[in-house]
DNA sequence: GTTGCGTTATATCAGGGCGATATAGTCATA
DNA sequence: TATGACTATATCGCCCTGATATAACGCAAC
């Protein structure tokens, strides 16, 4: 449980129990969803991290036996000290925040954030790809390699500018958030640059 | 040593050592330099393997005792049986080199096979991404998420897109070289559809 | 009505990869 | 001649994945 990988699953228990109580299969099955296309948590991570949790108080499990003809099952609820642990990671999540993985369960989770914590993450980001990106030209300006790993190389270079450029949008948008929340009182609506069920705004890429 | 992703770097060893002999820690640094940028075989998997590969009568080890005042290596040499199994390894690839990490090892090595196989491989690989494309695009439909999600959802398919794009250029000029080679005699040229050295065809994307 | 199958739900285990660490020789530089 | 940086091989613990077991339920077929 102490690795750094158990960590993140951690923070996206925590984050989607802090939603609403649920069960471990309901909570697989969101992770997926939300996470992994092809490449999400395994039960045989998931259900040891849930006891683990338990044992630490983060959060209680209750068997529920089934009403209305459904299998009884376990279900999860956050504690006080849960929801704590919970802000704690959300708050620090500088250096977690850089790989692929990690990213993906800080950022959907932005929405219980502050703005300043989404910048911080947003900019690791972009620092980390950037570093992918140099190494990359610098493979790409060796001249004795064979063509198809060239050709490897300048499509990895494309993707990682095109998520460079959508940073640099989010990081623009969540400024210029910033910046009105401080000079102007914020709006009901006017503290996410990022609002509930419309489309994303035209100016994004592409 | 029997797991899936084992298998991989045993064929990555293969390929490499087809080109020359070569010691585990230059091999490690070359596999970094191609596939990685972030993310490479560790030291904890590549020296196991090579002994494996020793035991199985696939590559060769010699202590070659440093020369010119360099510390004593143990270098690694391709046997026919090798070889043979190298041969064997990318004929077949099919199955294998959907997920990310196969295929940048597969396509690394194209320069060893056949068109029939590259092409294969990234029918393959197309066909994947399209499986992904259609489950994210399945999850933006949905209207209950939070804007952050939709929003990461929103550049994942992005990039599945430009990937699916790229793997449609090289399977244009494969078929094309294909064909070219069946018609008509192939010139000297024309047999690679990436050719050693020159800059990219500009009608690749972007 | 019972057989079989797909889904829901929890649990465990073997196998193996990754990151860390140990060891040690070489080279630069200060 | 110490210190650090790089080359080079080796090993180990932690934990994650994928597979498998178990079981209860719904549903369709026949």
């Amino acid at each position: 449980m102490g690795g750094r990988r158990a960590r993140v699953l951690e923070l996206a228990v925590l984050g989607h129990l802090a939603g609403a109580p649920m069960h471990g299969y309901e909570l697989r099955k969101r992770l997926n969803s939300e996470l992994g296309i092809f490449h999400a948590f395994s039960y045989g991570s998931l259900y040891p991290c849930l006891k683990e949790m338990v044992r630490e108080g983060l959060v209680v499990s209750a068997h529920c036996g089934g009403a209305g003809g459904r299998r009884s099952r376990i279900v999860y609820r956050l504690t006080e000290r849960g929801r704590d642990r919970l802000g704690d990671l959300l708050a620090e999540s500088t250096p977690a925040a850089t790989d692929d993985e990690c990213f993906g369960v800080h950022f959907t989770l932005f929405g219980r954030t502050r703005t300043e914590v989404r910048l911080r993450i947003l900019d690791g980001r972009r620092a980390r790809l950037q570093e992918c990106l140099a190494q990359v030209r610098e493979r790409l300006a060796d001249p004795r390699q064979d063509p198809y790993t060239v050709e490897l190389h300048r499509h990895r270079a494309e993707a990682l500018e095109s998520e460079v450029g959508w940073l640099d949008d989010l990081i623009r948008r969540e400024r210029r958030c910033a910046e009105h929340a401080s000079t102007a009182d914020a709006t009901i609506s006017g503290n996410a640059p990022l609002r509930e069920g419309g489309p994303p705004p035209p100016g994004s890429r592409r």
